[in-house]
DNA sequence: CAGGCTACCTGCCCGC
DNA sequence: TGCGGGCAGGTAGCCT
């Protein structure tokens, strides 16, 4: 469940039934699932047993759980387990002797006898242990702020935005510019605050740039609000649940519906290889 | 450095 | 009915 409101859903779940708890044993059942770790599947195995997960964190799609040394009392985590969904990852709490899912890749036992399960369909999304660097993994550093993290700089995202001669969609992609944001919130928040997706970012205001990065806050907590934007089974919380926010789009895959302000038929362009879905009228590239 | 394209996967749906 | 093509929530690594 990819974008930002489906990872903290899934960040969420995981906060409850994994923090406190120490890690008994883990098998990774699929190479991919661990194709970022040098030493493969074996290296997470070997070395993540017997740590106690102390918290679960995000950044953007990214999350991970960091984990201490239980034996010897160490309370500095400087370890973490990262977790990327990919397109169709989920993290499932299952009870001993669940039935098996066909496409789980990998799973932790913990010490009340539950497990965790890492189910991907597509293998895009993958596990990986690592150091900590200033608390976050290694691999996440290159990651930029979300919109929902309290200590993100509207303003200067906005400054960044505005000295690309590049197309406003485009960079609300790259997650190395403000992170979190996927193809259905793109959308969205390009729909709420009335910008063409292919408007170039330098032609618009830093004001229009910072009313964007607000739409997409205010359009991603409602989303999380409603558990997040499932359209199907691949996309659920730990406990199998879908969200309800597909309820609420206003221009992801409403091709052919009208637009909830003007009447007008949304439509859908492809652009980088997926689909842009926005209002001709409301939306005008200037 | 920025942008554009491709690769990595599985499964579903559509048209022929 | 079968098969090919297009499509799906993402990221990273090549080229130019």
């Amino acid at each position: 469940m990819p974008e930002l409101p489906e990872v903290e859903v899934v960040r969420r779940g995981l906060e409850d039934h994994m923090v406190g708890h120490t890690i008994v044993s883990a098998t990774v059942l699929h190479p991919r699932a661990a194709r970022n770790q040098l030493g493969g599947g074996p290296e997470i195995e070997a070395n993540i047993a017997g740590l106690r997960v102390s918290a679960a964190k995000r950044r953007g799609k990214f999350l991970w759980l960091e984990l201490i040394d239980a034996p010897s009392g160490e309370t500095r985590p400087d370890l973490g387990l990262l977790v990327h969904l990919g397109m169709s990852g989920q993290m499932l709490i299952k009870e001993p002797d669940a039935p098996i899912s066909p496409h789980l890749r990998a799973k932790v036992e913990l010490d009340n006898g539950d497990e965790v399960w890492f189910v991907d369909q597509r293998t895009f999304g993958y596990w990986w242990l690592g150091d900590l660097v200033d608390g976050v993994p290694e691999r996440v550093s290159h990651i930029a702020t979300d919109v929902l993290d309290e200590s993100a700089d509207f303003s200067a995202i906005a400054r960044n935005l505005k000295s690309r001669k590049s197309e406003i969609k485009r960079l609300l992609l790259n997650q190395e510019i403000v992170s979190g944001i996927g193809n259905i919130y793109a959308d969205e928040m390009l729909w709420q605050a009335k910008i063409h997706p292919l408007q170039r970012a330098d032609r618009l205001s830093l004001a229009r740039l910072e009313e964007l990065l607000q739409a997409g806050k205010d359009v991603m907590s409602k989303a999380l609000a409603q558990g997040g934007t499932s359209f199907d089974a691949l996309y659920v919380n730990v406990d199998g649940d879908s969200g309800y926010f597909a309820l609420s789009l206003n221009a992801y895959a409403q091709t052919g519906e009208p637009c909830g302000r003007c009447g007008t038929l949304i439509i859908r362009e492809s652009f980088m290889n997926r689909g842009s879905h926005y209002c001709p009228n409301c939306q005008k590239r200037r």
